[in-house]
DNA sequence: ACATTAAGTGATT
DNA sequence: AATCACTTAATGT
């Protein structure tokens, strides 16, 4: 990917390889970011949080081969974080300071392009979260939801709670409860305490 | 055995 | 679909 002489081996230099276990919080909501990560193994879950009563949207997952876009506009105005980070599984990153990465944007052409290409893929994705939220009914956005958590952890056993999804969706816990009971009578899923079965 | 937490239910708006 | 006011079930101590 970065293959232009140099910035592998700048990475390398000025990188920091930093671990996540899962369910750890990396960037919580109103902290200054230095660093733009980039993701080596695992996903990392990205929420917005809203500043009065602390609810939450679940907007999108960073997985392998990804940064966050947002980091990178957070650092060059020296704002704090408008999202929260989560590990969602044990997680590799490569931190990069930001003073190195707007170096390498007029120094490499690689590294802009990648820069410039994660924030299109995240401005699709956010258009897509909007759309869900207008436009699809709530059962059709949990289903979304499994899915792409089934995705971005590789796996079709999701250990959470129904309250969690509900945080996740902004939605109620009862009305989760329901869409996955409808759900599992129509085989898509199995339920268990704390876990849901994708087919 | 008891307390706590997750999940299910039905009524109401 | 949200909220309320429960009940039931599963788990931890």
């Amino acid at each position: 990917m970065f293959s232009e002489p140099g910035l592998q081996e700048e990475i390398a230099e000025h990188g920091k390889l930093m671990r996540f276990r899962g369910g750890e919080v990396i960037m919580d909501y109103g902290s200054y970011i230095k660093l733009m990560p980039l993701i080596l193994e695992g996903s990392i879950k990205v929420s917005r949080e809203d500043d009065e009563d602390g609810k939450e949207l679940f907007l999108y997952y960073l997985t392998a081969g990804d940064t966050c876009s947002m980091s990178f506009s957070c650092c060059l105005s020296n704002k704090q974080s408008v999202i929260r980070t989560e590990a969602e599984e044990d997680t590799t990153i490569i931190g990069i300071p930001v003073q190195f990465s707007e170096v390498w944007m007029t120094k490499y052409q690689s590294w802009r392009n990648f820069v410039m290409q994660s924030y299109d893929n995240k401005m699709i994705e956010l258009i897509r979260v909007i759309d869900g939220i207008t436009f699809r009914n709530m059962d059709t956005r949990l289903q979304e939801y499994l899915q792409k958590k089934v995705v971005a952890t590789g796996s079709n056993r999701i250990s959470t709670t129904h309250q969690e999804i509900a945080f996740d969706l902004n939605a109620s816990r009862e009305a989760i409860s329901r869409l996955l009971k409808r759900l599992e009578q129509e085989g898509e899923i199995s339920l268990g305490r704390n876990l849901i079965i994708v087919r």
